[in-house]
DNA sequence: TAAGATTTGGCAGAACCTGCCAACAGAGCG
DNA sequence: CGCTCTGTTGGCAGGTTCTGCCAAATCTTA
């Protein structure tokens, strides 16, 4: 990982569906090696993928939640318990573990309130050993960016 | 945005890269209306672009922070002082506007922990107005994905 | 300085995208 | 029921892009 590499992941932050041709003349390289390097990232799980950034409220999705919950015990099973059931809620987009007063921090994304009090109540709590729950709803976002900062 | 459109955009949001023909393949139609809703997605706004997926340790910045930020004031000015601000800081991915304790919710990446005290002390305290700031260190990551749930 | 290893650049065949036009499907109306 | 109008679909051809290979150039190391 050389600062050509950051410079060609920067780039497909910025955006993802630039062609090779063009990547290639906007780090100083001919197509040949700058496909070559992308490939490289993407086999070494530095790239992990591309993805397209969606507006969630046109796509009906309209409320985001961040929920803060920690754990009653913290054994393996507990644990493990908790983080596959997390794993295979489809409304779940992410999920942090955290230093700090709360073990766990998601990102939600529900259609209406009603969405949210199910997901709550007919999901999580379900999952048991549930200390408790903070929930946090986003009124609006400042800024969103998927490009890195640069390095020395 | 029909049930065609969100097929396409979470086909999108799984791999980004896919070409026009396999996500046509995909969602069952043939390729030219298919790059015709992919433009109109795109133009309308609910797709805002592509990005690539990276990680951020193998970038180069190991350290992901949770940033809450309460405000002394709210008037127009400085709320309007410290969001600018903040917008310009490239170690900012992300900034929310929360619902409850704080204002906001900060999501930073920097390559070690003298950077994010550099952070805190010579760009955040230095807005100006800042009443509290709560930390929290990302231990790990137990599921983050791109691809929004599908909806009736 | 010379040998070895790594990276780069260019080329040709294959795959893909793009912009156009004709054909189809569905809603509304007489 | 049939007609028209609107919006969507499918196919085609020229231009662009990708891919995998080999030779040339660059950088290390002794």
């Amino acid at each position: 990982m050389d600062s050509k590499d950051r410079q060609i992941i920067r780039a497909l932050q910025a955006n993802g569906r630039m062609t090779n041709q063009d990547l290639a003349e906007k780090v100083n390289l001919s197509p040949s090696p700058c496909l070559r390097r992308l490939r490289i990232l993407e086999e070494s799980g530095a790239i992990r993928g591309f993805s397209a950034d969606v507006d969630a409220k046109a796509y009906g999705l309209p409320i985001t939640v961040f929920v803060r919950i920690r754990l009653e015990r913290h054994n393996e099973e507990d644990v493990r318990r908790f983080e596959s059931r997390v794993m295979g809620f489809d409304e779940v987009l992410e999920c942090h573990v955290l230093t700090g007063a709360f073990d766990y921090q998601l990102r939600v994304v529900v259609p209406d309130l009603d969405a949210y009090e199910d997901f709550i109540r007919n999901r999580i709590h379900r999952i048991g050993g549930i200390a408790s729950i903070d929930t946090t709803f986003v009124y609006g976002t400042v800024k969103k960016t998927s490009v890195f900062p640069a390095i020395a």
